[in-house]
DNA sequence: GTAAGCTACTTATCAATAGTAAGCGACAGG
DNA sequence: CCTGTCGCTTACTATTGATAAGTAGCTTAC
């Protein structure tokens, strides 16, 4: 964690920094992708465990996170036709390094609303 | 990274994860951050570091990320006044935690490129 | 058999956010 | 003076998000 290790860091690595945590943080992403992670396949299940979000913007994430290679998108053609979205290993591997995350913003609120100091 | 370990999240750490994520995730956010972590003291060094922004949103997100704790606000009474802002130790945590991102938007973009599997 | 409901969406509309451009007051240098 | 920097703000447009409703194809309940 010193400073010194991100002052030499290149253009591109920014660039990817960028891009990387603006996806993954974009509204709902998260959320959907942790959904994925804890077992929901079918349109309804993501849309149950992922609280408050609507029909369209779920269906244009999922398609969004099919593109970014990040979901998979299966149709089983039972009757009626059953969709299945199911994450790739890259989205596993994704969610997996921002899992660290949860307890950040633990602590963070902890620290926000008791003004305890935390260690560089 | 097992899916089980994702199974039994409960209510509150699924929400802490998204506003965490959607914290460091929202645009620009996560470059500004970066830029502070980079060595970025004065407003304009932050805005040539983070490419592309405009005054009005790093004002705005300055003011959000100070809000939120993650940047600090310093005055000093110079002439003219030069305001600094410096990254709080959540916030330098925070972007350490995130650093691993890099790596992996390395490793999705070739994936992407080249169709090579990746181990799940 | 018909009314109601589920599934995986799309369409329409409106509010909130992001992008672009310009300006502003206090200074400083030429 | 004229131009330029600093740290913003204001005004306006474009993009994105939220809310609500609709849809085709099927199943279930009465």
């Amino acid at each position: 964690m010193d400073e010194k290790d991100f002052e030499r860091i290149d253009e591109a690595a920014c660039r990817r920094f960028q891009s990387s945590i603006e996806l993954a943080g974009r509204k709902w992403n998260g959320a959907i992708l942790l959904a994925g992670m804890r077992g929901a396949r079918r349109f309804s299940e993501y849309r149950t465990l992922v609280d408050g979000i609507s029909d369209r913007l779920l269906a244009s994430r999922l398609k969004e996170l099919e593109y970014e290679g990040l979901i998979e998108r299966e149709v089983r053609p039972t009757t009626p036709v059953s969709i299945s979205y199911t994450l790739t290993p890259s989205g596993r591997q994704l969610i997996t390094l921002l899992q660290p995350l949860t307890e950040w913003g633990h602590a963070h609120a902890l620290e926000r609303a008791g003004g305890i100091a935390v260690a560089s």
